[in-house]
DNA sequence: CAACATCTGTCTGTTAGTCAACACTTGAGT
DNA sequence: ACTCAAGTGTTGACTAACAGACAGATGTTG
């Protein structure tokens, strides 16, 4: 919830999040999210169900920071096998979404359109966050608003790469990465008034 | 400490328990028992080091307690192979107490002798609070306490088992136990009054 | 329809774990 | 000899997690 990311937070808390997010992942695989009680996720979790409720309203709540968490370890390891310059950095991003939905696809029926939507609505949100810091380490002057920017963009990126994993026959990964980036790059570029980039 | 075998205990107390054996379990694949403090358990096991001292005494009770469980660990899965005819109970504790000694080797470069001697006396009390079980499940009138008869066994066990794992070409565990069940047998067996016995 | 079971969300008092102190011991170094 | 660093064992205030209860919602089943 509050405090997602963070550094030093009580142990105890850690550990029960921890331990609450890989209990519903653990469960997930077996079956389907609506079929999934608190009560179930607890007892994986050996927890107090009334525990959960110190930190989640509800089990979309932890669903929602599970994609987040599982999602930024992604794009985490991706990342090091990019270098650091500003032109390619969200190179690194499209490739985790489409490792992200190539590994979701293969371990979810298709069938549950209420989770399918929310982890999207998710994955998106978190595209769109990330390329926001990005724009925000790299300031430039520009006509149109960088929240616009990113929004749209986390948009593009999303769509191509579920267009991809529904491909018949994909092309390799890395691959599609260059031709998603060239359709997204413009955008971010869209509206700026200095030349300045490397 | 106590209630160690244990019923509905609170699971915050199990965990935190299971948490600081298994870390000290880990962190003595890497070093030597004496190398490890109780701050590297406690952090090894992501717990606050005053809690440590909720549990345990000092690193040696911990230790103890890390013994006993995989030892009753060890014991329950060779048990399932044995029938539960009272003459060959005692077969799987033997089994269990070469198997237990025979890991101990490779894992451990023999030279941590306080460790051994720890590791030892643990082993050996273990066994004999198992065996004085089995005779208080099957009450037989004797001249010799079942106390004494016991603790005798159980060294004989230990005495017999530490030999064999010692042998340079060790036949199999499963052979020598016939062969040390032979020899322990009648010191269980002494001091029988009456001759019921199945 | 009623009876039933199951899950939810919330609340209470109690207990376990955290944290930052503390004084003490030990050993290495210069 | 003296510091300095690092580990030990203890304390008390704070807080997270526990057990167990509760009413209400949902969804069976006869």
């Amino acid at each position: 919830m509050l405090q997602t990311d963070c550094q030093r937070l009580d142990p105890r808390i850690r550990r029960t999040r921890h331990l609450l997010q890989d209990a519903l992942k653990r469960l997930l695989e077996q079956r389907d999210f609506d079929k999934i009680t608190i009560q179930d996720i607890t007892e994986a979790a050996t927890l107090n169900r009334a525990t959960f409720y110190a930190h989640y309203p509800d089990k979309f709540a932890l669903l929602e920071e599970l994609i987040r968490v599982s999602f930024l370890q992604l794009l985490e390891c991706r990342k090091v096998r990019f270098d650091g310059s500003c032109a390619t950095a969200f190179h690194p991003v499209i490739l985790a979404v489409c490792d992200y939905l190539a590994e979701l696809q293969k371990s979810h029926s298709a069938r549950q359109h209420q989770f399918e939507a929310f982890v999207e609505g998710t994955v998106i949100d978190q595209i769109r966050v990330i390329l926001l810091e990005g724009s925000q380490k790299h300031p430039v002057e520009r006509t149109i608003s960088p929240e616009l920017i990113a929004a749209t963009a986390s948009w593009a990126i999303y769509g191509a790469a579920k267009q991809w994993v529904n491909l018949p026959d994909r092309i390799p990964a890395e691959d599609f990465v260059a031709t998603a980036a060239a359709m997204v790059h413009p955008i971010l570029m869209s509206g700026v008034v200095s030349p300045v980039h490397s």
